[in-house]
DNA sequence: GATAACATGTAAGAGGTTACATGATTTC
DNA sequence: GAAATCATGTAACCTCTTACATGTTATC
């Protein structure tokens, strides 16, 4: 479903392509919010024609075929957006789950990823003020677009997690010289 | 990749059945970490028995099988956590999206939704504390054990998502004073 | 004896990835 | 003319969800 959106959304900044939203789920979007490969988005543009959310704007060398969004995709993103996604259940998060099984491993192990972790998550944040800056310049807006909230979101949830990580390698430390950690003590688990 | 993971961890807190691990991926890890249900657990079950990363450890009634994980499960797993995730590429993060798609609302909309975002996001970070601190006395470690650990991050990005969302609707004001707000002029788009 | 909970399984289909495949135009 | 880039398409395969399906044991 999530697809479908993101797709008209990109539409609302221009005419696209196939080729063209390709790339900028590859080169932008994708390492913020969603991505996708163009061999699901050509499937998905002939479904959002057929329902009259998009339409043909343009058709150019080499068979490029540019759409828009129609009002009917704009409405339906809106409506979209301004319904609370149901959640509640079922998270999926690779991250999260790999810090949940973090006791798995021997208390020296598991300090040294979380110290990856800080590591990797001040990193990106540092690398997302950068692009906030450049946004925020570029586009003369104080939200520095919609690529700049997002980013800035991004920001935000990357110096938790090296916040996170700080505190939790501390808490292994004290639990592990308690004898309380469970990686320590892999036969009596 | 990541469910054989989610399962070999589990197994690790002593033997469990397909129906045992689907009731607390639904009841526990659902909700932070990962989740599957039993139609996808058992033939994983199948493919980690082939592979000897689990064996069985107990028969009972009404069919029950509970496995346990293997010396080489705890191996492979070890190997995985500790092996950090190559990603960089492929976010598929609904909320984010979301986010990045506010600009298609008008800024009265875009507000709202962030108001949605801000006051969802507080009672997360609000019951994960509470989560915590039971967790605490439950263990009487002071990570308040694995998942504890994970509930403390849990919280770390709640309270981040919180504050951006503040951050968001006072930037979506002032470029909506200024005319700058792209979801207003849906024509020039 | 009925009902709830335990326990496992299969099948259809959506969503997504990787790889294979093809051809047109631009640039050097 | 070769190579890079533009541009689209298809097929096999994996993951996950939903729904259908079946039988057993405990509890009231």
């Amino acid at each position: 479903m999530a697809l479908r959106f993101a797709i008209l959304g990109l539409l609302l900044d221009g005419p696209s392509s196939g080729y063209d939203l390709a790339r900028r789920f590859a080169e932008v979007i994708g390492a913020y919010a969603w991505d996708a490969k163009h061999s699901q988005i050509y499937p998905e543009l002939r479904g959002l024609e057929e329902e009259g959310l998009i339409e043909v704007a343009a058709r150019g060398a080499r068979g490029r075929t540019a759409y828009r969004c129609t009002a009917e995709g704009l409405a339906e993103l809106r409506g979209w957006l301004t319904t609370p996604p149901e959640s509640r259940g079922g998270v999926r998060n690779e991250h999260a789950l790999r810090l949940f099984l973090l006791p798995a491993l021997d208390h020296e192990d598991a300090i040294e990823v979380l110290r990856h972790t800080e590591a990797a998550a001040t990193a990106q944040a540092e690398r997302l003020s950068q692009e906030v800056l450049r946004l925020q310049e570029a586009t003369g807006a104080a939200s520095g677009g919609p690529l700049g909230l997002t980013a800035q979101y991004g920001i935000g949830s990357f110096r938790a997690t090296a916040q996170w990580a700080r505190s939790a390698m501390d808490q292994v430390a004290v639990d592990a010289r308690a004898g309380r950690w469970p990686g320590d003590h892999p036969s009596r688990r």
